[in-house]
DNA sequence: CGGGTATTCAACGAATCGGTTGACTAGATC
DNA sequence: GATCTAGTCAACCGATTCGTTGAATACCCG
């Protein structure tokens, strides 16, 4: 489904869950630290926590009374899978994306919103 | 800014508007032939198409009476490049993402957010 | 038990989104 | 000039987003 795609995207779409993203790479946090670097309330950024595990990208484990949050890269994989479909269009390498325009054709049409694997 | 980022990201979590990226990669397309595949008035289609120009995936060329869209790949490579970033991570080469973080630190901090080039 | 800590939940408001319709502008065509 | 076509614009609507606050939950600790 593209419901995924668009979660994933769309919770790129704000600077805070970029930036929350960004924090984990460093490893698990809990929300709390999650929500420190903020001008916002905890409430506020646990939503924002929770938008990024609706599109998948972190994982919470409940340990006690904190709630530690890790890194899920898989969608952000996706996405970047997704995005390299242009690659050639950047690049300058026009007669391979035109291959893989022509290759899509002999598959599924409009293939590339069914790759959200 | 990462102003730009957030249209780009927020541009892409839209599956019509993946869509008509996607159609865009064939070659540049009027507004019209951009909206026929949805079940959507024109103007509807018009916003999505001012949607992708403001995040500057699109360039618009009036020519006559009909407006052409050419998609510009800049702004999708940005993304690209951005999501690179935990590559490293999603490959699980933790080794490596620790010497980015690590270098980071000497640069400016939060400077993934600074690279909206 | 009582109190502090970490977090979620529910209700609310302002702003934005995604769509509609109707009116409008401008180029093409007869 | 009259009309068709391509597209935008403005107003509107319902749903969603992003923040708030206050209350609820649940764990930890003395």
């Amino acid at each position: 489904m593209a419901r995924q795609m668009d979660d994933v995207f769309q919770a790129l779409g704000s600077a805070t869950r970029r930036r929350m993203l960004h924090d984990l790479a460093g490893g698990p946090k809990s929300v709390g630290q999650l929500a420190e670097p903020f001008a916002m309330s905890l409430a506020a950024a646990s939503k924002h926590v929770k938008a990024l595990e609706k599109a998948g990208m972190i994982r919470r484990e409940v340990r006690g009374n904190t709630h530690f949050c890790h890194l899920d890269p898989g969608p952000l994989a996706s996405a970047h899978r997704w995005l390299s479909f242009y690659e050639s269009f950047w690049t300058g390498r026009l007669d391979e994306l035109e291959r893989l325009l022509r290759e899509e054709k002999g598959t599924i049409p409009a293939s590339q919103e069914g790759d959200d694997t």
